[in-house]
DNA sequence: ATGGTAGACCTTCTA
């Protein structure tokens, strides 16, 4: 079982890059992060003749995610529990009908800059609410992986130059901890159940030759339950597709599960 | 050096 997650920061955009790199890549499940369409506005069809199933949870302009599978797909769940009144879309989750069943979840956590406005408060809201939806889909006991662009940067290795981002709410003390206390709960990062080295990056920004200087950060993470990582096998980052013809200023990352074991 | 780039889309907002 592969599951890919990848901030694709427009798929419409992107659209020729996205599926060039699925193709090659391969995986059963892909989670998409920034779609920045309105579901009708998604290119399912690109998709489903590559043999995937879709769902998408969009809106106009902003954010947006998606959930591929070449298993179909039930229990989907738009939008993250826990408050109505957030418009925003930024969680998908769905049971993958393999042989052994897994729930993935595709999650857009909110940027939260900048600093001294409504949007960090909002980040941290927003953090709490998925803890408290983890904690109810943890006690499931079943496989699952939380994958995404989680907006956060949890150590200072996780940064090519942290003092740059001392005033960002990716790196606050409030954003690492609540990212901790969702680990905590009981969930393994697959980045560190793979032994990937320090300086393991998944964004770049644009601007500023960031990515040619490799000032570059780690956000984005593909969060396992137990049942989950006792079948983990590999993690691929795939440094190579932020220099593909007009790249997301994210690269996908790849997760094998033995899930026959 | 408070810049720089990219995407959606109407003019500025978001990242």
């Amino acid at each position: 079982m592969r599951i890919a997650t990848w901030n694709v920061n427009s798929v419409n955009a992107r659209l020729p890059t996205v599926l060039e790199w699925i193709q090659a890549a391969n995986p059963d499940v892909a989670c998409f992060q920034e779609i920045k369409c309105v579901d009708e506005k998604f290119p399912r069809e690109a998709f489903e003749d590559l043999g995937y199933n879709v769902e998408t949870h969009g809106q106009k302009s902003y954010n947006g995610v998606a959930l591929l599978s070449k298993y179909p797909m039930s229990d989907v769940r738009r939008g993250l529990p826990g408050d109505d009144t957030d418009e925003q879309a930024r969680y998908l989750e769905a049971l993958i009908e393999a042989p052994r069943p897994i729930r993935v979840a595709s999650i857009y956590l909110p940027n939260g800059n900048p600093l001294g406005t409504e949007k960090f408060p909002y980040k941290l809201a927003w953090f709490q609410r998925l803890q408290n939806h983890a904690r109810e889909l943890l006690a499931l006991e079943e496989p699952l992986a939380l994958c995404g662009d989680y907006n956060v940067i949890p150590e200072a290795e996780d940064a090519r130059n942290p003092a740059a981002w001392t005033d960002d709410a990716l790196f606050q003390p409030e954003s690492r901890e609540a990212f901790r206390a969702l680990k905590w709960l009981g969930l393994a990062d697959s980045h560190e159940l793979g032994r990937e080295p320090a300086g393991t990056f998944t964004f770049w920004d644009y601007q500023a030759g960031a990515w040619q200087r490799d000032h570059g950060i780690r956000i984005d993470f593909a969060l396992l339950s137990p049942q989950a990582a006792d079948r983990f096998r590999a993690i691929e980052t795939h440094r190579d597709a932020r220099d593909m013809e007009k790249p997301s200023d994210h690269v996908p990352v790849v997760v094998d599960l033995d899930l026959e074991a």
